[in-house]
DNA sequence: ACACTCATGTAAGCTGTTACATGATTAA
DNA sequence: TTAATCATGTAACAGCTTACATGAGTGT
């Protein structure tokens, strides 16, 4: 794609994940380029400007999985877990599971800590509070039940995959 | 509060709303100081360091209700709305009403827009588009029904107002 | 003639984090 | 004595946005 294929892509998603300003992108694809993780090759467009195409090398393959393998640590952020659920084919079964799982783990946690507050403030503390906290749980709530019917999903697939003898190493992890 | 006391009531909302390290937190709270929408009192902790406790002024108080009614426009980032939440006590039912139903408006358009995608890609696309957008569409028919739930409540509650004679100019908006 | 989309980029500046410094008190 | 919590702060740096510059084509 060209960098304004990209932002372009990136802005139909700015809900989910954001989408950056040509400031900061043209720069990350110069240093990308720098980096040899992609190619260009310019494109002299019929009626248009030309337009800059690159193209991922292997190298940026590599880093790319590093990355999907390598952050599944931490607190990710509502952004970091989006781009994994878009990246989800470079995943095996298995660790797509594992990311769903992770991420069910730390909103089910999320979740309690604001059941924990409410009860903490039981009665009648502020609108406000109350607010905020009915609207976090049910956040909280509806993004569990939408993991939790993802990961029953994938394990049924993974069940049907085995059932028909082309079993890997996925099911359980 | 004191500085440390913010920065702990706001971690535990981080899910939320995210919380500042201690980087931004104090010198946002001198240039609090130096515009005069804060005041500081010393106060020397028995058995513990001496804590600085910032209190609103009059003046201060103003900002933020500017803040509060300012803002309104614009694609307002989830951040913000539940800070809004959280300060529900400072609306008039009208006025809270009126930002619920601007970020309904707001949610409902995005929900359509990723409704569009998903018919647009239809089919075999890739596992990835598809579970990002099945998460986004969950998401957003949760908030969806959380903010209607809520609008329903606050109308209910203008009703049984007026009905009680304390009719105050609410209502419709 | 004006504005808008396509298409790329640069420079200045704001905002925030990370990492450190300080210093007291309490628990292992 | 080592670490942890309380409590405040600074300095360097990373990341991103805003606003601008450029330039061609397309529509009103």
């Amino acid at each position: 794609m060209s960098g304004y294929d990209i932002k372009r892509t990136l802005k139909s998603l700015t809900w989910l994940i954001g989408s950056p300003s040509s400031g900061s992108l043209y720069p990350i694809l110069r240093t990308l380029l720098h980096e040899e993780l992609a190619t260009v090759e310019i494109v002299p467009g019929v009626d248009r400007p030309p337009r800059k195409i690159y193209s991922i090398t292997d190298a940026g393959r590599q880093a790319l999985q590093e990355w999907l393998d390598q952050s599944v640590v931490a607190n990710t952020p509502l952004k970091g877990f989006v781009m994994r659920l878009l990246l989800a084919d470079r995943f095996s079964t298995a660790s797509l599971a594992a990311h769903l799982q992770q991420r069910r783990d730390q909103v089910a946690g999320q979740r309690a800590s604001l059941q924990e507050m409410a009860v903490g403030l039981e009665g009648g503390t502020g609108l406000g509070q109350n607010l905020a906290l009915g609207y976090g749980l049910a956040l909280a709530g509806a993004e569990l039940t939408w993991l939790d019917g993802a990961l029953g999903e994938l394990s049924r697939q993974a069940m049907s995959d085995k059932e028909a003898g082309r079993g890997s190493t996925a099911s359980t992890a």
